[in-house]
DNA sequence: AGGTTCCGTTACAACTTGTTACCTGCCACT
DNA sequence: AGTGGCAGGTAACAAGTTGTAACGGAACCT
């Protein structure tokens, strides 16, 4: 696929600036944008393949703006916020946004929002994306999202703890996309209410990894799904299958 | 009783985040809405039993919005306000608010008002509890809250104890929603006349979880209802159906 | 009174998960 | 090739969390 284009809608222009320009770092190709107007002209202009919305929009609300993108158009929307509560996060899902980031927020975890995002969305024919998507499939591997069940290709239940069931959402979210340390760190931390500041704990992202092989890896001294990237991180290199569930 | 739903309607936003955020600390499900469509949109969606309502709502007036829903819906209503005149305080009990309180106000004693009102609408055999729904079903169980008759997928009654049965109900009314040791101390406390200061007695909640996995698990080793969000609490993963009852 | 049930506390075992330390193998550079 | 450095695998450990058996007090019933 092309360079992804990313529309950044904040009425801060600092923070736009700054989005922008981080993002261009990051390889993507971001255009600013400051209100309603700006976004739509930018989707009649030109392809757009996610738009970063900021929920606190002046005078306007990012939250209803996406609510009516939503149901014009299919392109993913992640909501940025300094709001953090729970509650906000859940409007913000409930009007379609594909993801929700809460302001000041770690460059590392947006990259990895955007990527899996993106990667979501190549996937899915349509926008067809619900968070309903509960099971996912690979390598003979079912894994149901909900439950937190996963099934060996045999069909025996394997028991993953917590942290080991995370990191696997994780990796099915960005299925061959190299994904360095931190930002696996940064993805995880998500799910946690206490969120550190994002500390580069150590070797625990490692010692994670290879507890997860030993499990789902026929030879886990010989990874073919979850390999390594030396020098950069992991890569989870199986193709993912998703499916609706109820 | 579960663990009550209050809707926190404000068009400031930095008010609203600041309550919704205490109310959750104190156990509550706190959600936030800035507008009167907001409140529909809510009370069309679930369950809620307890509005918190600006007086000055923007364009809109709170105490107009409260005789509406009054009209209309039994939810209870506490207006709350920055005037603290006698003839706001008048027309808000005329059209009907179940309380009023004036900004800034004391969060204990908002506290206090809230459990007060909401203890009341519980007590009182008014159309609020009509409404409610009394018979649950889950994973093939159903549970009757009215008559506390809880029956297994085979049909079979089980006997669950009243501090179980309470704690079923909390469960059943935040599905699919971590829940905090504290939060469902501080639910099951409002249960309780006493209600002490929300004290987090060791581990009394586990105790509890784990007798009320045993009778209502298939495999309480493995719990595939009730499970352990470790680090946070627990987490009632399964779909709940309500049914109205007479 | 005696028994029963409920329920919070304590203690301990099992499990999770991050850290440290050591080892191995890869890679770059002579 | 040889070699040194370094990235990564993993065993061992430590700290924290949870499940649960056992205990005991309180309320209730007969």
């Amino acid at each position: 696929m092309a360079i992804p284009r990313l529309l950044v809608v904040d009425d801060d222009a600092e923070t736009r600036s700054m989005l922008t320009q981080f993002l261009q770092q990051s390889g993507f190709i971001a255009l600013p944008a400051e209100s309603e107007a700006e976004i739509r002209s930018h989707l009649e202009a030109g392809r757009i393949d996610l738009i970063l919305l900021d929920v606190m929009l002046g005078a306007e609300n990012g939250i209803k703006i996406c609510a009516q993108l939503r149901t014009e158009q299919e392109v993913p929307i992640i909501l940025v916020s300094a709001l953090s509560q729970d509650h906000q996060r859940m409007a913000g899902y409930e009007v379609g946004a594909d993801d929700y980031i809460a302001k000041p927020f770690n460059p590392q975890l947006l990259l990895a929002r955007v990527k899996a995002v993106l990667q979501r969305a190549r996937r899915s024919p349509s926008l067809v994306y619900r968070r309903k998507t509960a099971i996912f499939r690979f390598g003979g591997w079912s894994f149901d999202a909900k439950r937190g069940e996963v099934l060996s290709p045999q069909g025996y239940q394997v028991a993953l703890s917590q942290r080991e069931r995370e990191l696997l959402k994780v990796f099915l979210a960005s299925p061959h996309i190299p994904l360095k340390r931190e930002e696996i760190h940064a993805a995880l931390d998500v799910e946690r209410e206490g969120a550190g500041p994002t500390e580069g704990s150590g070797r625990a992202i490692d010692m994670l990894v290879g507890r997860l092989r030993s499990k789902i890896e026929a030879d886990p001294k010989e990874p073919q799904m979850l390999r390594t990237a030396r020098g950069v991180g992991y890569i989870f290199s199986v193709d993912v299958e998703t499916e609706e569930a109820g």
